[in-house]
DNA sequence: TGACACGTACCGACTAGTTGGTACGTGTCA
DNA sequence: TGACACGTACCAACTAGTCGGTACGTGTCA
């Protein structure tokens, strides 16, 4: 009887314009680049005009910014909620995230790589804003992992002349690294490999044997 | 008595157009990206004129194709010059390239980073030559240092389930990687801290202590 | 209850400026 | 003299952003 009596109880409100061109962004950005998505390519792929675009955002790069924000809250709901993080021993969720990440390499590269990643490259000199707004997307999904990273190292007893901090970041700069290799080849197996090396790197961090044996 | 007989002995020919709108190039899209870069802009940053630029590149494309080629030719200049490259053991030479690598990662951003790692970003879903090329300069500097890798495997009996380009491609990964963390702070200590853990993770790899003692 | 005021979401034609690229002229040197 | 290296003037297409207007929901008060 109320306002959702006709539709299913799932999803009550449709995507609003901002919604939709948030998503827009995210896809056609990732395949494009920022500069080469024009505004008006943003709204026929959300299927909204351009009154509607700059009804909710001021520009194109306050675009980008909501963008790189969504992104990071998707990323950490994503792994969040996955399988891996139901492990007790802290080492087999940070191990099982890099697996988890690797198990994402497949597929066409549009779709695995990092929004943040690639609107950076294109703003860290000319928009600081939007470079600002990368930085949280990255750095803020990257500091979820400290916690582990710090509690598998109590647990198993290993100390070594790096920080936790720099470990995580090292994570999503091997995968970014990973992204422009897979960019370049047009093919994800190269990125696979380059996961595979950081996964007995930090095997090998934690005195595991190199090689993962089942 | 030649045709540089009126120069000093060094640098004989000036630097044509050409030479000029690479190196502007070079510049240029390394800080700003290549669809951000305006031929206008660049031919102001070089001092020529447009007449010049499309008499030497039928297109802007044309151009970033060529700068990433002289941009894989800089390279492996560099590094195939380098005092590492002296060492007996070829494990000192891959971990001296490193450490070289480490060492460049100084100054301000946009003077370390890779135009190849820039570009393709840019371009591999919209301008398969320029991928292309982007692909063939990093490819062709990473695997420069597969004959010293295996070299080093063959005289340290390492063996291990990865292959010496893989390990190659990887190090070529992580500095990508870095660097667009060092973009996404305006800072290189991140880098470098990513840096650390690559030769950490290949002195493992040699079963040589995780850290450096001198 | 219903008329009025107001706010939000959205529309699409328009503009000022920029874009990559072209056409053609000019100087220079073998 | 003619080929090459460059300069000047220009263009059509596209760019981000503007602006006057519409559609419709909601709160209020007689």
């Amino acid at each position: 009887m109320n306002r959702a009596s006709a539709s299913t109880t799932i999803s009550p409100k449709p995507p609003t314009a901002r919604d939709k061109l948030i998503g827009a962004a995210v896809k056609t950005v990732r395949e494009k680049g920022f500069n080469a998505t024009s505004v008006d390519e943003l709204c026929r792929e959300a299927g909204v005009t351009k009154g509607a675009f700059f009804h909710h955002f001021p520009s194109k790069t306050d675009l980008g910014i909501a963008a790189a924000d969504a992104w990071k809250r998707h990323a950490n709901e994503l792994f969040g909620s996955a399988p891996f993080m139901a492990h007790e021993d802290p080492l087999d969720r940070v191990l099982g995230y890099l697996e988890f990440r690797r198990a994402l390499l497949d597929g066409p590269v549009p779709e695995f790589t990092c929004l943040a990643g690639t609107m950076v490259q294109e703003s860290y000199e000319t928009l600081p804003a939007l470079r600002e707004a990368c930085h949280d997307s990255i750095w803020g999904h990257a500091l979820t992992l400290v916690d582990d990273i710090d509690a598998a190292r109590a647990r198993h007893g290993i100390t070594g002349g790096w920080t936790s901090e720099s470990l995580a970041l090292h994570f999503q700069g091997v995968l970014q690294g990973a992204f422009i290799l897979a960019k370049a080849t047009n093919d994800s197996a190269v990125a696979r490999d380059s996961a595979d090396h950081l996964i007995r790197y930090v095997r090998m961090l934690f005195n595991l044997t190199p090689e993962k044996k089942e």
